[in-house]
DNA sequence: CGGAAACTTGAGCAGAGTCAATAATTGTGG
DNA sequence: CCACAATTATTGACTCTGCTCAAGTTTCCG
């Protein structure tokens, strides 16, 4: 695995990001893609009206940044949802290397078509879903990506306030809210603020695909 | 232009696809993307329940087929909604050519990128949006894409059925037909069945941005 | 011409939004 | 470390947008 090492020679180890701090914003230059190390960050996009639209919430071991690669400016904006910590991974330097490893090329190729995937799902989720399917695939989703990077996939704190989740999924945050007592009640997790317990994972997977 | 005659030397022009006919089905193997040269198709993926997503719509101009890049199978199928013609590009010729042109590469990932900005763009209206906005945003989609290819931005012929329309906005099709009518009842469209023709732009730029 | 598919329109209903009041949690300065 | 303010979350009552069900009309196509 030489080609990691040469990797790991250009990656550079920020300083950890604390809640609310701007990993980039919109229109930035783009220089770089960041892998988170730890903790969580939210991607927003502003509309023409100036609301602000959730895209997507990246957790430990994802990589953001891509949406800046073809224009050379950031499309959107990611924020620390709580203090976390990112390498950042130079682009031009990364380009140089990409002559030197030709797999590059085609990892980076693999990683925006992942996204392009990702979005896609969410776009079906979306247009389909009610708010219970869109709460219960949220839930799964974070759950399998806890599962992918060794951590428990039943129990976690939700990094993301109700607001976010709202704005995310297209609901209120009474409707969150309601819907996360109404998994409850019915024995499927259990909520107490941010931590969450999945208590009936067949059931939240029922939920998420429309009961 | 060189490079323009480089890359018509390895586009291949395929007999016209009619009405229904599959462009390529999800799956398949990927080698090539295709560009729309009259005509328009529709990006559909199935649900594990098996029903169908619509994903987009494509027209003139429009290239398809980049989702199957990075794990070279489809994502999507892709339909056509009428009598279309489409320019093959195959993938293979095109990596090696890759080589020669540098700005090719560059061009692919513009695509790639393109396509997330869109889908981005798409999950806002999706997640945000009034059917009014959804449907009034689809139509002024239509007229821009239209206003690029020199044909009338305010008098069309929409491609696509209700139902289609219905299903990639996550409307049902009373829905989208009873705003048709609405809209059309406050003069800011003319439509007969799938003949349209937009008579108050700026109305319709204000509906679409949430009246 | 006739049957099927696509579209429109109406009446009633339900899921999610709005508005509003309260409770819990977090953060801050004394 | 406590008290108070600010933020975040829950719950209820009511409303409204868009869905369902149903009937009728128009368009398409063999």
């Amino acid at each position: 695995m030489d080609d990691i090492d040469k990797l790991n020679r250009i990656i550079q180890r920020g300083k950890p990001l604390q809640k609310g701090e701007y990993l980039y914003r919109t229109n930035d230059v783009f220089n770089a893609v960041f892998a988170i190390r730890s903790g969580a960050v939210k991607a927003i996009s502003i509309s023409e009206k100036g609301d602000e639209q959730v895209m997507g919430f990246h957790l430990l071991g994802e990589v953001v940044g891509m949406d800046g690669l073809a224009e050379n400016i950031y499309n959107n904006s990611v924020i620390a949802l709580e203090t976390s910590s990112v390498c950042e991974i130079p682009f031009n330097r990364l380009e140089e290397l990409s002559l030197l490893i030709p797999t590059l090329q085609r990892h980076f190729l693999l990683l925006m078509s992942r996204e392009i995937k990702h979005d896609q799902q969410l776009i079906a989720l979306l247009s389909k879903g009610s708010a219970e399917m869109k709460i219960s695939t949220l839930l799964l989703n974070i759950s399998t990506s806890n599962g992918l990077r060794h951590l428990s996939t039943n129990n976690f704190t939700l990094p993301m306030s109700r607001v976010d989740i709202g704005n995310f999924l297209g609901l209120t945050i009474e409707t969150v809210s309601r819907i996360f007592t109404r998994l409850q009640k019915n024995k499927v997790i259990t909520i107490d603020n941010r931590s969450i317990s999945i208590t009936d994972t067949s059931a939240l997977r029922t939920a998420s695909s429309g009961a």
